[in-house]
RNA sequence: GUGGCCGUAGCUCAUCGGGUAGAGCACCGGAUUGUGGCUCCGGAGGUGGGGGGUUCGAGACCCCUCGGCCACCCCA
């Protein structure tokens, strides 16, 4: 219908969803910081080597999903996917990793999706990364830091918490050969993509939605029987962390995360309220990822959350919206002189009431349609100038949420009378 | 990339292949020379996503195309 739209899947927010996000952003961002996370801002374009090098070439994301084009210089450069790796590369080249790192970013991501609910091209996340630090606590921590946010948001009633261990990267290399003979004994049994996944991502089989290929699995190797010793102990003690904290998990053997630096402790949040796009933040830990991309070796564990999955719960679980978007005060004025005069009341309000919303009509229209906007902004006061109020000098304020009630106010007297009436 | 459903006013939707395509909400004006909400009256707003075909006649039927939603794949 219109010639111009956006991309597909890269959707505006509209300021009646803005809140919404305001509000959960304000909430991740006080949290964060709380918990002693600093923030880093990173780049939006890679080099597009720097996604191949750490999610993975043989990924979907690396195959099929990513923006990516040739720069004037004819380098090739990608939108980021995911912010990992972005910080991981931050982390090395500017020297962060000497001691242990606490950090979060914020942003846009891009894939090259299919859109669908809790799903579009461009979207954003919230990641939290922490180098440096190699016992299980700090695994504990993350869980426990996102499980505190879930109750600050009032969510916690519709997220669960999904836990594995992966194992080292030999282990799970073991375990794959194992899965891989097993189910290619079994391949005519296997659905179509299954199939194709024994070549490419043989892991991935494991949380096919196909009910026959879950079935074929239960007999299949096991991913806990291959762990290593110390994969196993970390997972165990992570486990007793979250039980002494009281905090619910369930172990899922099958959970396997679909990016390639994934080792050891892999968790996901998930909800059955959004549709098919259950995950709404999910993370790892990810030993090797840092030296695979230059630096010297360093642990490393993080998350990242769906912002725009997790304001659809917002929405709609019907959480509040905090900021409160009616006006305080709206101006109307007839005539060119009360025009004048509000608009000069307009700036002296601000500077006494720099906390309220003051709204200053503009655009002219009969003073009928003047109440009626003032009526719409869903303010609590209309503040009135005509003629006879700027010889007099004086401002009619009217009530428009009781009982309608009108006075008149002179000038000066204004300030004080708006700050019991705004009380 | 695959599949299902769907594109009519700013929004939500009606309209059996037959006259000038309608309603509610929103918007503008009036009833009320300077007073919103409730009510009443009036107005504006549409290349029916785009293109082609069938037909005397297409918003409706057929084909193509573009777009949206949901699901698969994959993932936050």
């Amino acid at each position: 219908m219109t010639k111009l739209r956006a991309i597909r899947g890269m959707n505006d927010i509209l300021p009646e969803e803005t809140p919404y996000w305001q509000s959960l952003e304000r909430t991740v961002r006080a949290l964060l910081h709380s918990y002693g996370y600093g923030e880093i801002r990173l780049p939006i374009v890679e080099h597009t080597e720097l996604f191949k090098r750490s999610i993975g070439e043989v990924t979907d994301i690396v195959e099929k999903e990513m923006y990516t084009f040739d720069d004037r210089n004819g380098e090739s450069m990608t939108l980021r996917p995911e912010g990992t790796a972005s910080c991981v590369r931050a982390a090395i080249q500017n020297g962060l990793l000497a001691v242990p790192q606490r950090l979060w970013y914020a942003g846009p991501m891009f894939r090259y999706e299919r859109p669908q609910k809790g799903r579009q091209r461009q979207f954003h996340q919230v990641g939290v990364e922490v180098f440096g630090i190699a016992t299980p606590d700090i695994d504990a921590e993350l869980i426990l830091l996102s499980a505190r946010l879930w109750r600050q948001l009032g969510i916690a009633d519709d997220v669960t918490l999904e836990l594995n261990s992966i194992g080292s990267n030999e282990a799970r290399k073991a375990y794959r050969a194992a899965l891989v003979e097993y189910l290619s004994a079994r391949r005519e049994q296997l659905d179509e993509d299954s199939q194709r996944r024994l070549e490419s991502n043989p892991l991935r089989i494991l949380d096919s939605k196909n009910p026959d290929t879950q079935a074929l699995l239960n007999d299949a190797p096991a991913l806990a029987d291959y762990l290593d010793d110390e994969a196993k102990a970390d997972f165990a003690r992570l486990q007793a962390l979250l039980d002494a904290a009281g905090q619910p998990y369930r172990v899922n053997p099958r959970l396997v995360r679909g990016l390639d630096y994934y080792n050891k402790t892999v968790f996901e949040w998930v909800t059955d309220r959004l549709g098919a796009q259950g995950t709404v933040c999910a993370g790892g830990r990810y030993d090797g990822l840092v030296e695979q991309l230059g630096g010297k070796a360093t642990p490393g564990i993080g998350f990242a959350m769906g912002m725009e999955r997790l304001v659809l719960l917002l929405s709609e679980t019907g959480q509040a919206l905090p900021v409160e978007q009616a006006a305080d005060l709206y101006l109307v004025s007839m005539g060119e002189a009360a025009e004048t005069e509000a608009m000069a009341r307009a700036e002296a309000l601000r500077d006494v009431f720099p906390e309220h919303r003051i709204v200053l009509h503009t655009g002219g229209g009969s003073f009928k349609s003047q109440m009626k906007k003032a009526d719409r902004s869903g303010a609590r006061l209309a503040l009135i100038w005509g003629e006879d109020e700027v010889n007099a000098g004086t401002c009619a304020v009217k009530d428009l949420r009781e009982d309608g009630g009108q006075e008149t106010v002179a000038a000066a007297e204004l300030p004080q009378y708006l700050r019991a009436a705004l009380a």
